[in-house]
DNA sequence: CATATGTCCTGAGAGC
DNA sequence: TGCTCTCAGGACATAT
């Protein structure tokens, strides 16, 4: 599940096709349901071939790719990944780009669940398509001021709102439950309780927990699916405290054991010892 | 408007 | 062993 850190990780990833041009964009042959690409293939393949990509950006959890005015814009969802190397299979090779010249270059987007989606978007578009409506500031740029003004706008569980891609950009299921574990606070408390401090606390927790993870090249979960551009996995997964790890003793505290709760149909994992209400 | 719930999809793992 | 069932959760659509 790319969250922020997975997907920083795989724009450094391919940096390498900054300069490179555009031999042609295809969509393999797959058996199963194509998954959602606007506009067709053979539109974007139209626009994109023989342009060279200008640079790669990351907007919450998707990767641009920018060329020739446009973004390519990929969105892995659940199981997305964007890779350089050959994908796991062909199967779920879902969006391939090969590059002109030398040494040979070739990007898959593999999905093996194909929530994920494919759009291209005229940059004076993006603004208007993507960000607005659709996004709230990045978690790793957002000022504390805004942070704080934006929890105490609302009620609903500090969980729930670190999810909204609205409210905040980039934080997903897992990074959550571990940066209120790291910051002592309750996934159920309601956002515009939190004092001050505590809020300022949570934003220094959530850099340091984005950071740290990009550092460590984000995490690979059991499933394996998740892999940095050179198809290895990253090892942040070993460095969570409490994500999947219900009915364990708290490695903060030792005194409680780390329980699963779900929040909006999603697993939480917090220690009720020293996450008190 | 704010918030809550349902849905998409495939494969891993549990249970029988 | 092989079948069926449940679950994983990002983001959007729809409902309250």
């Amino acid at each position: 599940m790319p969250e922020l850190p997975e997907v920083e990780t795989m724009c450094r990833g391919i940096e390498w096709i900054v300069g490179r041009r555009i031999a042609r964009v295809s969509k393999p042959a797959c058996e199963y349901r194509p998954i959602s690409i606007t506009p067709s293939v053979t539109t974007i393949n139209k626009k994109l071939a023989g342009a060279k990509v200008e640079r790669v950006s990351r907007l919450g959890k998707r990767v641009l790719i920018h060329a020739a005015d446009h973004a390519l814009i990929l969105q892995p969802k659940m199981t997305g990944m964007v890779s350089l190397e050959d994908p796991p299979d062909l199967d779920h090779n879902r969006l391939q780009i090969d590059f002109k010249g030398w040494p040979t270059l070739q990007l898959f987007f593999w999905d093996r669940r194909g929530l994920g989606t494919v759009e291209l978007q005229h940059e004076d578009a993006i603004e208007e398509r993507i960000v607005n409506g659709k996004l709230g500031p990045d978690a790793l740029t957002i000022t504390f001021d805004i942070f704080s003004e934006k929890l105490s706008a609302t009620s609903r569980a500090i969980k729930v709102a670190l999810l909204d891609q609205k409210l905040l950009a980039g934080v997903g299921n897992l990074y959550a439950s571990e940066m209120l574990h790291v910051s002592k606070i309750h996934p159920e408390k309601p956002c515009n309780k939190l004092t001050k401090l505590k809020k300022r606390l949570l934003y220094e927790v959530m850099q340091r927990v984005l950071l740290d993870a990009i550092a460590h090249e984000g995490s690979t979960l059991s499933d394996g699916t998740y892999r940095n551009a050179l198809n290895n996995p990253g090892s942040y997964q070993n460095q969570h405290l409490v994500y999947d790890r219900a009915n364990e003793p708290c490695p903060s505290c030792s005194l409680g054991t780390i329980r699963r709760i779900v929040q909006a149909q999603r697993s939480t994992f917090y220690c009720p010892k020293c996450q008190k209400k």
